[in-house]
DNA sequence: CTTAAATATTTTATACTTGAAATATTATTT
DNA sequence: AAATAATATTTCAAGTATAAAATATTTAAG
């Protein structure tokens, strides 16, 4: 390998390098301001929002198994996630017809209600928060980001 | 507002907010695979490289708080994460001539070694999975999330 | 039908994370 | 100098997260 190469393979290394340190800093800025909005404002975290958010686009509700699926996070996690959930009387645990394995788990009306609160909360937190991003670089961002997750499913 | 003016904002906000959601995914995508490889081949955690790598860079140590500071973390996680990595033998807590409520953290020679295997590795696994992404594309991905953080002092 | 395999969930042990309270020490004000 | 404020760190309680082991149940194979 040449010494020119070395450095063309070097330099491509590092800005890609860059390019993943700025993401995680700008993701875990965002995250941490909405993580403490949720806390502050409404008295809940960002997993449980996550959870409610997924039972919400779902009309007859989600096994454990899906929810952990949807998430990518662990079965056991969304074990405890739920318990508390439940103890809130935002969600509800409901015995599955022929398979008692499984539960189904959904949203109580008051769930739904709660959510619908904070996802209004959330947009407009998010909307402030990328305020400087026009519509076209919005756009931009996502093509770009969207390059890196090509070859995968999700 | 008329009609068409809500319509405008509306949009706006959507895509604001999808550019949020994309931004969480290939964050939380690119760290899960960080972290099970760091677990895997190297029997270490991300918040332990994250602290290594701090310490890595400073010549003179830093103190606890300096640490939670860059890292923006709490104090509290700061303490649990050093204990372990001391009890590891990769790093030291050296009191301060003068002050004896500061520690000055630093890394052993052990610590250094090992850091420096974890970020060869690191840089490599980024590469992998950037590696759809052009030096212009990094380059213009870079400066999208600059926008967003431009009005920050980080 | 009964053993074995597959599926669904919970439990466990360990680690990370936070905010708040507690300790200890140093600096500043009266 | 004594009281107060500021700084540095640890401890604490609660929640989040994982992988692995344990339970329970259902399905498939022999």
């Amino acid at each position: 390998m040449t010494q020119l190469n070395k450095e063309v393979i070097s330099k491509g290394s590092k800005i890609r390098l860059r390019s993943w340190l700025k993401i995680l800093k700008t993701s875990n800025y965002i995250e941490k301001q909405i993580r403490e909005k949720l806390r502050k404002d409404h008295n809940t975290t960002l997993p449980r929002f996550d959870v409610m958010s997924a039972l919400y686009r779902s009309n007859k509700g989600l096994k454990m198994t899906e929810l952990s699926g949807a998430l990518k996070v662990s079965n056991g996690n969304i074990t405890g996630i739920i318990d508390r959930l439940v103890q809130d009387g935002h969600v509800l645990r409901v015995a599955v017809e022929g398979d008692r394995r499984t539960n189904l788990v959904s949203l109580t009306n008051k769930g739904r209600l709660q959510f619908e609160e904070y996802a209004n909360a959330h947009e407009s937190w998010v909307n402030i928060i990328l305020e400087e991003l026009s519509d076209q670089e919005a756009k931009d961002l996502i093509k770009l980001l969207d390059i890196i997750s090509y070859n995968r499913r999700n």
